[in-house]
DNA sequence: AATTTATGTTACTATTCAGTAACAATATAA
DNA sequence: TTATATTGTTACTGAATAGTAACATAAATT
C-alpha cells in the first residue's frame, strides 16, 4: 500500500516542528527558561518522545545552526557565482541574508550561536560563523581591489555589519510597520553611502 | 577615632566589586550557569553575604542597568548641551558610548536588558533603552533639519547603529589587536561615508 | 499473520541552585 | 564598658527540570 509520505519524511517533518516550536519559545521566553516539558506540550506529546527526535536540549540549537548556517552558505555560494563588482556582490549578499534571517529557526540560531555548554559544539558554533564572515571578508575584499568598495579594514567592517543585520532578528517582525523592503533599503542605504547629508 | 571610609563607602565599594565580578562571570559563562554561589567564591564570602548587598540575583542585573543607562545619559546631556551640528552631535555621542561600553558592567548590561523574568523589571529595562534610543533618533532628526544628515528613517538608522555598538561589547577587548582608536575611526567613517569606493 | 522496528507513554532519579532561618562575630556609638 | 547595628557564617528547604528505565502500541516488512 503506497502512503502519502515514508517514514523518513514524516519524521523529517516532525523534527521541524520541534525545531520551530522549540526556536520560537527559545526567543520568547528564553532558552533557560524554556523546558523541554513546555516544548514537548507544544507538540503535544511527552518529554520522552522528543528525544527519539534530538540528543538532547542543546542538540536543538545545533540542528537549528546546521539548518541556518546551510542556507547561508548555499545562497553566498550563489551571490560568489555571480559576475558583479564587490560592492553590487555585497548589496545582493546583505539582501538575501536580512530574507533568510527573518524566520524562527534562524532567528534562535544568531540568538545563541557559540553559547553551548559543550566545549567541542561550542568551539564548532563559533567556526562555522568565522567561515561565513570570513567569506564576507573576502567579498569586501574583493570590492576593495575593484575599487567599488572604500579601503578599510575589512575585519571591522565585516563584524559591525553582522552585528547590525543579526540584530535585526530581535526587533523586525514581518508583520510589523516596517516593511521588509523599506529594511533592506535603508540599510543598503546606510552601508552604501553612510548618514551624511 | 577617624576612619579612612565610612560605613556607607565601604558598601558602596563592595557592591561595586560584587557587580564587577557577577558581570564579568556572566559574560564568560552566562547568567545561568553563573551561580550565586560562584559569584560569592569571587569574593571570598558565602551566598547569604550577598543578600546583604542585593535583593537577589536578578538585581544584579537591575544594578548593572542603572549604573550603565546612568552613565549613558549624562553623557547624552553633555553631547546635547554642545552647540553642534545633529551630524557632529552623532559623531561625539558615537565616541563617547564606545568608551563607555567597554567595561564589564555596561557589557553585561547591554548583553541581558530586558531579559528580567520579573515582568515589572523586564518592562522598566525594555523602558530604559527605549528612551536612550529615543533620544538618540532626536539627535538624527535634528541632524535632518539642519541638512547635516541624509534624509532617512531615523528609526530604523537608530537601531542600526545601536546594534552594531553594542555589538561590540561581545568581541572588542581592550587588550586585542585593534586599538579603541582604530575602532572608533572605522566605526565612524562606516556610518559618515558608508562604504562606497 | 508473524516479526521486527519505530514511536510513544508513565513513573522515576539525580542534580542543581535560589533563597532563608538561626546563629556568631565584629565594629560603632552611647 | 555596654548596647546596638552591621556584616558575616553554617546548615537547610523547596522547586525546577534534564535525562532515563521499563513498558505499551502502532506500523511496516517478511
Amino acid at each position: 500500500m503506497q502512503q502519502s509520505l515514508t517514514r523518513e519524511e514524516k519524521r523529517k517533518i516532525k523534527l521541524d516542528v520541534i525545531l520551530r516550536n522549540a526556536a520560537k519559545a527559545f526567543m520568547e521566553r528564553g532558552y533557560y527558561k524554556t523546558s523541554l516539558d513546555d516544548i514537548a506540550r507544544m507538540q503535544n506529546v511527552t518529554k520522552p518522545t522528543l528525544y527519539y527526535y534530538i540528543k538532547n536540549k542543546e542538540d536543538i540549537l545545533v540542528k537549528c545552526e546546521e539548518q541556518t548556517c546551510g542556507r547561508i552558505n548555499a545562497m553566498l555560494d550563489d551571490v560568489m557565482a555571480e559576475k558583479l563588482s564587490g560592492f553590487d556582490m555585497l548589496h545582493l549578499f546583505i539582501k538575501e541574508y536580512i530574507k533568510i534571517i527573518t524566520d524562527d529557526v534562524a532567528r534562535c540560531h544568531v540568538r545563541h550561536r557559540g553559547q553551548m555548554e559543550d566545549d567541542v559544539l561550542k568551539a564548532k558554533s563559533i567556526e562555522n560563523h568565522k567561515d561565513i564572515e570570513f567569506r564576507v571578508r573576502e567579498i569586501i575584499r574583493l570590492g576593495i581591489k575593484d575599487h567599488s568598495v572604500r579601503d578599510c579594514n575589512s575585519t571591522i567592517l565585516a563584524i559591525l555589519l553582522f552585528d547590525s543585520l543579526n540584530g535585526i532578528t530581535s526587533w523586525y517582525h514581518s508583520d510589523g510597520k516596517v516593511s521588509e523592503n523599506e529594511l533592506i533599503d535603508e540599510v543598503l542605504a546606510l552601508v552604501g553611502v553612510g548618514v551624511k547629508g
